[in-house]
DNA sequence: CTGAATCCCATACGATACTG
DNA sequence: CAGTATCGTATGGGATTCAG
């Protein structure tokens, strides 16, 4: 871990180079991870918190992972997404666009067709989302097998 | 967006090269992409989504951001991560320790103390988790813009 | 086809009080 | 200090039904 440590709390997180997701925007970043460390820690875990609230729920990211290969209509989506019901589709969707990560738009025709694509914004989650979702999937033989581990231990401990 | 589209689901997200996490279990990972694009394609959104349900919940990401910068007994920690509680702290160590992710060592001491710190697991989870918490603070107000018009646009159309 | 509305359950989470 | 136990509320999310 190569990070450079600020303070205290999880303000040194996001001080690393992670070598990814280089935007226009860094100033702003860089202004608010110096404006003082004590504070700066506390509102960072904040905004991290309600940031991942909004994304990192049970299907958020999967249906952005659906979107960044290209536009979806809603039904495509309901297949690309297993398991997702209806209406936590629709919900969901609705989310994103007011966030700006998804655009929805609608075709006057009949039958009534609908398409969702990712926005501009939406874009730049896809290298955050790749990166921890090739995380999940490389780590999750060796995580499940810790659980095992675990459970094994507390059962035998009884 | 540069990533080797596969097929469709969420397969395609996590093939593009995202310049990060290179550990060496990268075979097993190619390997399981490779297993048939649409099997693979639901099975790795199940994997994500677990893995995601873990580690993406209200603490998880924090706690492992807090303990990042060295070990922390359990009172230090409480104070690290900013408005949880006791209940939540203690209920989300245990789940990271059963993965793996963080370690706790007791120490027979009176009074009583306990650190806590990443595993050498854990610590492949911080890139990640360094990544997405860098979108979050640089995409904050953008995100919180978007949702504002949003909101506007629907009390307009009522 | 694309949703919106309703019902209902499981659980996540916080507050508080108690223990070794 | 580092938890455990219990309670109550809020919310997530599935199943089903209705509508444009």
């Amino acid at each position: 871990m190569d990070a450079v440590t600020v303070a205290s709390g999880n303000a040194g997180i996001i001080a690393n180079e992670a070598s990814a997701n280089t935007t226009q925007r860094e100033a702003e970043f860089d202004e608010l991870r110096l404006s003082g460390a004590c504070d700066a820690a506390a509102e960072t875990s904040a905004i991290i918190r309600d940031m991942l609230d909004r994304v990192a729920d049970k299907w958020s990211l999967l249906i952005i992972g659906a979107l960044s290969e290209g536009p979806r209509r809603f039904s495509a989506l309901h297949k690309s997404v297993p398991g997702i019901s209806q209406r936590m589709l629709t919900h969901t969707l609705r989310n994103l666009e007011r966030d700006g990560l998804v655009s929805r738009e609608v075709f006057a025709e009949v039958p009534p067709r609908v398409e969702y694509s990712v926005t501009e914004l939406g874009e730049t989650l896809i290298v955050p989302v790749s990166v921890l979702a090739r995380w999940a999937v490389v780590n999750r033989d060796t995580i499940l097998a810790h659980r095992d581990l675990y459970d094994a231990r507390q059962d035998a401990g009884l």
